[in-house]
DNA sequence: AACGGCAGCAACCGCCTTTCG
DNA sequence: ACGAAAGGCGGTTGCTGCCGT
């Protein structure tokens, strides 16, 4: 790897939110040389960012496969039940969501079902809530997901297919759709006309 | 129309694990 | 076998937009 000395203005970090520039800068990098190591890769981009802080952009961003807005109710069946198993693996949960990154599903988690289990509709102690509470709400769910989870488990996870789950009128209303937002198509061609 | 509170999301922080010299 | 560096992960925080009063 490179083992340049750093120089003094390499020093200054940036934080706080991306700019679309160095969204651009850290896509066309990466699709000239392909993901490296994080904290050559933001040096050698020219980014004034730590390597983690690249990582994390394009993992929960800019990757082309992220999906974003919209987890549909058989995804919010399937974080419940993964996550009664496993408790909070977010990115072993999210393996098995394709185009999800595990730190949109721990705030899914943490907005929408954590939330609801507090109301008082249900008797056990918010403290508890945790593992019990949503396997026993989901409960009636469980043995289609199941058996989803376990075909997953040995097979790929995009082989999945929601209709392998009941219709599901939970609580919980999809999330908001995306809209409005410059998207990731946007982003795309803009470094396809930049870069290639 | 203005203000305050709330919800949702993006990003950072710190710890743990893995890899490499 | 050991130490350092980098990666991975979960928890937390801060900002922004929306909704109700």
């Amino acid at each position: 790897m490179d083992k340049k000395p750093c120089k003094s203005e390499d020093l200054e970090v940036r934080k706080g939110p991306w700019t679309m520039e160095e969204d651009l800068i850290l896509m066309n990098y990466i699709a000239n040389h392909g993901e490296g190591v994080w904290n050559t890769l933001a040096r050698s981009a020219g980014l004034k960012r730590t390597g983690k802080s690249c990582r994390l952009r394009w993992l929960n961003y800019l990757r082309p496969d992220v999906k974003r807005g919209n987890i549909t109710p058989e995804e919010q069946l399937l974080i419940m039940e993964l996550h009664s198993k496993w408790g909070n693996r977010w990115s072993k949960i999210a393996k098995y969501l394709p185009g999800r990154t595990d730190n949109e599903i721990k705030n899914f988690w943490r907005t929408r079902i954590q939330k609801h289990m507090k109301q008082p509709t249900t008797s056990q102690s918010p403290s508890s809530v945790d593992h019990q509470c949503s396997t026993s709400q989901v409960s009636s769910c469980c043995v289609a997901a199941d058996h989803a989870v376990d075909q997953m488990s040995y097979s790929s996870p995009s082989s999945f297919t929601p209709g392998t789950i009941e219709s599901f009128d939970g609580p919980f209303a999809p999330a908001d759709s995306n809209e409005g937002l410059w998207s990731m198509e946007d982003l795309w061609s803009m470094h396809l006309l930049n870069g290639n």
